[in-house]
RNA sequence: GGGCGAGUGGCGGAAUAGGCAGACGCGCUGGCUUCAGGUGCCAGUGUCCUUCGGGACGUGGGGGUUCAAGUCCCCCCUCGCCCACCA
């Protein structure tokens, strides 16, 4: 069938009109326009300045818009019809633009490090760039084939070297700079080091351990300092090590089930020195800044979440060893604190515990040990084995041990006892809470498991028992405080907000509290043990410190090695450690490099950076990709992304993507764009103005009876039930791939319709922002459109125009003109299913009013235009044919006269009690009395409304008349 | 457990700002064309009843506001997504 179906039509001459619109002619259309805009530059956007500037005479009063879609990594299994999705809908709306005036950006990149490339390398020895090019390659082809109006010689790669320069550079950016939180902003790290020297500026607490002055230090002091400082720095601190992957992971990359998001490995918890990234201290901005942005509020819910910001205040407990810091939200709750608990993980942990169990304690408390040594020691060696699956199960048993130490609570002097318990996590806050076990639920649930006391300092509502004991949960809500006095300060009788208030500022006055703000946010870890990725521009020197590799340096090419694999282990054995491949390339790894001070050896840095580096800036590599100076050139991206207007922070003006990447790329990508305006390198403050999520496509999947999928090409269909050689089969969706087995290439599509009728039916389905189920049977509907449209311009036997050129009767030209309104409505709001009807329509009427042919020239133009940003290449074909030369790329998209959108008269319907009971046509305009009198003048209205009492009469304008009848 | 979003014919979906529910397409039914079939063309198609005039019902379920509710309010059910001991 598809080989006949490729053939010309002159094959199949006698059954098939040799002009009719097929598969095959539809090929031939589209190979030949997509060569024609390559070759003729159709789709190249002009810049402001630098060497992509020829062409901007003739847009530089053209308003600009910047269309970007989340760039695809090139996997080698190339595209299936659900990729595309966004892809054509960011086309479509891009085209639409050009049409109405605007001058357009619109290119395609590839995020090409990553696992599956190197892993793949791992399995043949192939040199990941061989596959990754290839795959490139192939999906440049697939994507070509699509008629996408890119402008390639901005499609650049993650992986080309002359972009990961450019990524390398920008992590220096990063690595030389600090933030300033007076100034809330990125500074060069160079100032921070002449504040310091100058004495203006303190070292930030817990960057200079021993508090000495600056003058005392030592050089090597000195730098620590200020490598403490840096926004990325090196840090030891506990990390998610994937043994199984033989990598550290980012915590956005670890499930929730303590697994990781690729290969659902297991992955432990090891303190390890990695390279982090200070996006905490953008937490504030982050937040912020999101509403300068024109996307949905459950995106930036999920970001705001992710971000996690809570005011509290922290509180310090006296113990006989180190004082204990808690982190609280609720500090007018102080009184009711019965107990305080520390993470198992807790630095102070072995300097508080007891020798000895006190006298009478209460057996719950200990977990049998001897003394409260051994009970911490193996409660924590407990909570370290145990999986993050079973430590995060919110409705798990509490478990915890009495630490045999007592804390004093400041507001009341009471000692109180302190446990250890795996429910306080060690990563949030200060790792140890103050337990209020009336007013927190987890707490309460501990206290009634270990027999602690319940104390109400809170109000509950009517029909608490007034004894905290008998409650069966916690009162998280609002009340009048009770029991929380002191000879100082009362907090009875306020209200929470109030007492959190006044509770918090004596703390502050004595010293032992004061407000603060926390984050659920970590820093970004930040390196990766892996091949297949950007190198650091770091070297270490005989100190074991980092230094950056001098911009001219750059970049830091990736070595050639024999074996691309990371040391990979049992993928339970957490006592492993990574081991880079990088490590075993020696002679890359040792440098000799003159720093100023001569030439000296060196030890390059063999940990890689995440595949997300590369997708935090490339949106800013489209715009000058070419540069050999600068990552931008600050005019072209002023022109492109800067502010419009006073209170808008810029960024590109439509983001199409999948909502998977609601929190970590565009976090991620945020916080590098934040750095690099700070420094002065962009004008615009957000990378992203306005975001859309498309839809997914869906498929039908179908599995036998061991659950296990069968290829959807494969199953047939018998009276509502599903077969699958002998065995039945059970349907269900979900989203398109191979691992269902239910994947539909758009090379099939081609093959059988073309690639207009794919972009037609993709975006038919339904709203871009909706996922929507793929039906390769319903595909014939939008084919047909495109005949018929084809068949009322050109006659199907001869290939002869077949269009008038006398005017439109005015019922036409008015069913054309609301059409136009329509269509453009549903560009504008991205619904081009919506536009597509319309079409359709406008397509029908023609159909209907002109059967033998002739159809005005005045309203086919318009139509072909209305169409061209869906179906570009027929659309080219057919202006072509209509006689014009040029592409219609750059034609004026058809604009609706305002006067011919209202008819002169109107079709009214007549309600009795709200039901339709008769249709009149009216003039336009008609009062409410007017309406009245006609309708009751209209024999069958007259006719309905003998005999009963009409109570009310409600009569909208041009809209319907009701009558109430008693 | 918390948060967000969505439920409209057999299916995908339309429906300005509360004003004719089901546009457009698939599928289905009948017919035309054709050497049989197709991705051609035409007509019909929410459900039920009907004396063929029409009538009743109908947007997940239940209540409410209103002359009028897919749309607004309250309660419930189902599904999807995100977060999940964050003090």
């Amino acid at each position: 069938m598809r080989a006949e179906s490729s053939e010309p039509n002159a094959a199949r001459e006698g059954t098939i009109p040799a002009h009719r619109y097929t598969a095959a002619l539809a090929t031939t259309i589209e190979t030949r326009w997509q060569d024609r805009w390559e070759a003729e530059g159709t789709f190249l956007a002009p810049n402001p300045t630098g060497p992509l500037a020829t062409g901007f005479e003739r847009v530089k009063d053209k308003p600009k818009l910047y269309v970007l879609d989340m760039f695809p990594y090139p996997s080698g299994k190339g595209l299936h019809v659900g990729h595309p999705l966004g892809f054509i809908g960011t086309d479509v709306y891009a085209r639409y633009k050009r049409m109405t005036g605007h001058n357009v950006i619109h290119a395609m990149g590839y995020d090409a490090f990553g696992l599956p490339a190197e892993q793949y390398a791992v399995e043949t020895g192939q040199h990941p760039r061989v596959t990754t090019d290839a795959n490139v390659a192939n999906m440049r082809r697939q994507l070509r084939r699509l008629g996408l109006g890119h402008d390639p010689r901005r499609s650049v790669a993650t992986t080309d070297v002359a972009f990961y320069k450019w990524t390398q550079w920008i992590f220096l950016q990063v690595f030389n700079s600090w933030y300033d939180h007076e100034a809330d902003r990125a500074r060069p790290i160079a100032e921070l080091e002449a504040e310091l020297a100058a004495g203006t500026r303190q070292p930030a607490s817990g960057t200079n351990p021993g508090d000495a002055p600056w003058a005392e230090l030592a050089a090597i002091e000195r730098r620590k300092v200020v490598d403490a400082h840096r926004l990325a720095y090196l840090h030891e601190a506990p990390v998610n090590w994937c043994p199984g992957l033989g990598t550290v992971l980012s915590n956005e990359e670890v499930t929730a089930d303590g697994r990781s998001d690729r290969g659902n490995f297991p992955v432990f918890r090891r303190p390890l020195k990695q390279w982090m990234m200070r996006i905490t201290a953008y937490a504030d901005r982050l937040i912020d800044d999101l509403d300068l942005l024109d996307w949905t509020e459950s995106i930036k819910l999920m970001q705001r979440n992710w971000i996690g910001r809570s005011e509290g205040a922290q509180v310090r407990f006296t113990t006989d060893a180190d004082d204990i810091v808690v982190f609280t939200t609720r500090p007018d709750t102080l009184f009711g604190a019965t107990y305080m608990v520390l993470a198992p993980e807790h630095p102070l942990l072995d300097a508080i515990v007891a020798d000895a169990w006190p006298e009478g304690v209460d057996q719950r408390w200990t977990n049998g040990a001897a003394s409260p040594k051994e009970a911490v020691e193996t409660y924590r060696a407990q909570a370290g084995t145990r999986s993050e699956l079973d430590r995060q199960a919110a409705d798990r048993e509490k478990t915890g041990v009495f630490t045999g130490a007592m804390a004093i609570n400041p507001v009341n002097l009471e000692p109180i006892p302190i446990f250890v318990a795996d429910y306080v996590l060690i990563g949030y806050g200060t790792g140890a809470i103050m337990a209020v076990p009336a007013h927190d639920q987890r707490d309460f649930a501990f206290a009634r498991a270990f027999g602690l006391p319940v104390t109400a300092v809170v109000a509950p509502p009517e029909g608490w028992s007034p004894d905290a004991e008998q409650w069966d949960d916690a009162w998280t809500g609002d009340g009048a405080g009770i029991n929380s006095a002191n000879d100082e300060v009362t907090l009875n009788g306020l209200a929470v907000l109030d007492a959190k208030a006044t509770i918090t500022a004596w703390l502050e006055e004595r010293g032992s509290g004061q407000p603060t703000v926390t984050y659920k946010l970590r820093d970004w870890l930040f390196s990766r043990q892996r091949y297949w990725g950007e190198p650091f521009p770091i070297v270490y020197d005989e100190d074991d410190l980092p230094i950056a590799v001098p911009d001219s340096e750059l970049p830091v090419l990736l070595p050639d090695i024999a074996d691309y694999s990371p040391k990979q282990y049992d993928i339970d054995d957490n006592t492993s450690a990574p081991e880079p491949p990088l490590g075993r390339a020696a002679e890359w790894v040792e440098v000799t490099l003159d720093l100023g001070d001569g030439p000296k050896v060196y030890r390059r840095e063999v940990n890689t950076m995440p595949q997300w580096a590369g997708s935090c800036w490339y949106e800013l590599r489209y715009l000058d990709p070419t540069n050999e100076n600068a990552f931008v050139d600050p005019e072209v991206e002023r022109y492109w992304m800067g502010p419009q207007s006073e209170g808008d922070g810029g960024g590109v003006d439509l983001y199409v993507g999948g909502v998977e990447h609601a929190v970590l790329h565009l976090l991620y990508s945020r916080f590098w764009h934040k750095v690099l305006f700070d420094l002065g390198h962009l004008s615009s403050k957000e990378p992203y103005r306005r975001l859309f999520n498309q839809g997914m496509v869906q498929a039908a999947a179908y599995t036998d009876e061991r659950g296990i999928h069968v290829p959807a090409t494969e199953v047939r269909e018998s009276d509502g039930r599903f077969f699958h050689g002998a065995g039945e089969v059970q349907r269900h969706f979900g989203k398109m791939g191979k691992s269902l087995k239910n994947s539909v290439t758009p090379d099939e599509i081609f093959e059988d319709f073309g690639a207009d009728t794919l972009r037609l039916y993709e975006m038919f389905t339904g709203p871009l922002d909706q996922s929507r189920p793929w039906d390769t049977k319903a595909i014939v509907g939008v084919f047909r459109l495109l005949q018929r449209i084809w068949r009322n311009i050109l006659d199907e036997d001869t290939g002869l125009l077949r269009v008038a050129d006398t005017p439109a009767d005015d019922a036409t030209r008015r069913i054309l003109h609301k059409s136009i309104d329509a269509v453009r409505d549903g560009m504008e709001t991205l619904r081009f299913n919506t536009s597509i009807a319309r079409i359709t329509e406008l397509n029908n009427h023609l159909t209907a009013q002109f059967p033998e042919g002739g159809a005005p020239r005045e309203v086919i133009e318009p139509l072909v235009l209305l169409l061209a940003p869906l179906a570009p290449h027929a659309a080219e074909e057919l202006w072509s044919r209509l006689g014009h030369s040029g592409s219609l790329a750059w034609e004026p998209f058809p604009e609706a006269d305002p006067a011919l959108l209202v008819d002169d008269a109107v079709e009214i319907p007549v309600q009795i009690n709200g039901k339709l009971r008769a249709r009149l046509t009216m003039p336009l305009g008609l009062a409410p009395n007017e309406l009245e009198d006609a309708a009751r003048n209209d024999a069958k209205v007259a006719e309905l409304l003998s005999g009963a009492t009409v109570r009310k009469v409600i009569a909208v304008p041009d809209k319907l008349i009701n009558f109430v009848v008693g």
